[in-house]
DNA sequence: ACCTGAACACCGTTCAAGT
DNA sequence: ACCTGAACACCGTTCAAGT
């Protein structure tokens, strides 16, 4: 509060009157996040004349890129039910995605929370650092651990201190989703 | 600090030389949830002796027990590789789950990443509102947007009037997730 | 060795007072 | 109508001083 008030060039108090509390200035700030992530006008169009594993593909990265780009107010939007216009167009536009992948209307509400919640949960491991090279646990640091009682560890070995390509990790987990939305659809 | 100072019966400025700062006390708490997490001696028999799937889904709902437990600290797990003793306990019974399930050993990190990242995203979500009843936006509300704008919505119609039963959801999900395993096992 | 008091540099928010 | 000043009830942390 303090701060937007010092970059606006007012007092602390006098932005209550404008924007009623922070918590209410964070629901704006969603609005703008999800304002930025929906495509421009002729950018929908392309987007929505794309086949739906590319678009699905689109709003995985798009999500990551949101993150990256506001790695701060990124953990709201899990703390905020998605109800303003722009939100129910993103929303409208992964509903679209499901359908055009022929999964049954009464699944796509819940296939689509699952898609959200993944790539929403991706985003924010990934800049508050639970990726981070830390996680890797090296074999000196197992060694501490009673020998035999990780025995997928032992057994995967020196996999293990490969430092993971985030990157082409994240592609091909929008791969498997992509498959699993399909295999939802077939069923 | 100050309210765990107090709850010690000491000043705040005591914890200092026995805990370090804020984010290392955070540090050991996320220890002590995983901790928690992980079963007794006498379950971990039963564990691990139990199919694959089974263990899928209990992992699936410890982690969401685990956020329900624990709702004010949960979302620390984000920002913390699991480096302990007890987290790599943890993550190695996940290894084995999709060992077991005939996951090629160089798939199994990323799929244990994308496994837990659905699940504690899910779990985040859950507790931080973003599955709260305001998000089924309903037909009055969408009738603010432009007609025609949202046509997947439309079509949907009266589906999304309905608040989900977000305890038999989240089974489907965690089906949804067995499932997606066993094929990128089979190919 | 271990703890305390005072202080520093912060928060979000209320409310009476000013223009 | 709009903004300010002072104040309230908070934070995490440092550091010299006490026992």
């Amino acid at each position: 509060m303090r701060a937007v008030a010092d970059r606006v060039g007012v007092t602390p108090m006098a932005l209550y009157p404008h924007i009623g509390s922070k918590d209410a200035l964070l629901d704006g700030l969603v609005d703008r996040l999800l304002a930025e992530f929906l495509p421009d006008a002729p950018g929908l169009e392309e987007f929505r004349s794309s086949p739906w594993p590319d678009r699905l593909r689109a709003i995985g990265h798009g999500t990551r890129d949101l993150a990256q780009r506001h790695p701060a107010v990124f953990r709201v939007l899990f703390s905020r039910p998605a109800v303003t216009a722009d939100a129910v167009r993103v929303v409208d536009l992964i509903y679209q995605v499901l359908l055009d992948a022929g999964v049954a209307d009464a699944e796509v509400p819940r296939l689509e929370r699952l898609v959200t919640t993944f790539c929403m949960g991706f985003a924010l491991s990934e800049i508050h650092g639970r990726f981070d090279a830390r996680q890797v646990v090296t074999r000196s640091e197992r060694g501490r651990i009673a020998p035999g009682s990780v025995p997928a560890h032992d057994r995967l070995g020196p996999l293990l201190d490969l430092a993971p390509d985030i990157d082409s990790e994240y592609d091909r987990d929008l791969d498997d989703l992509v498959a699993m939305v399909a295999a939802t659809a077939a069923s």
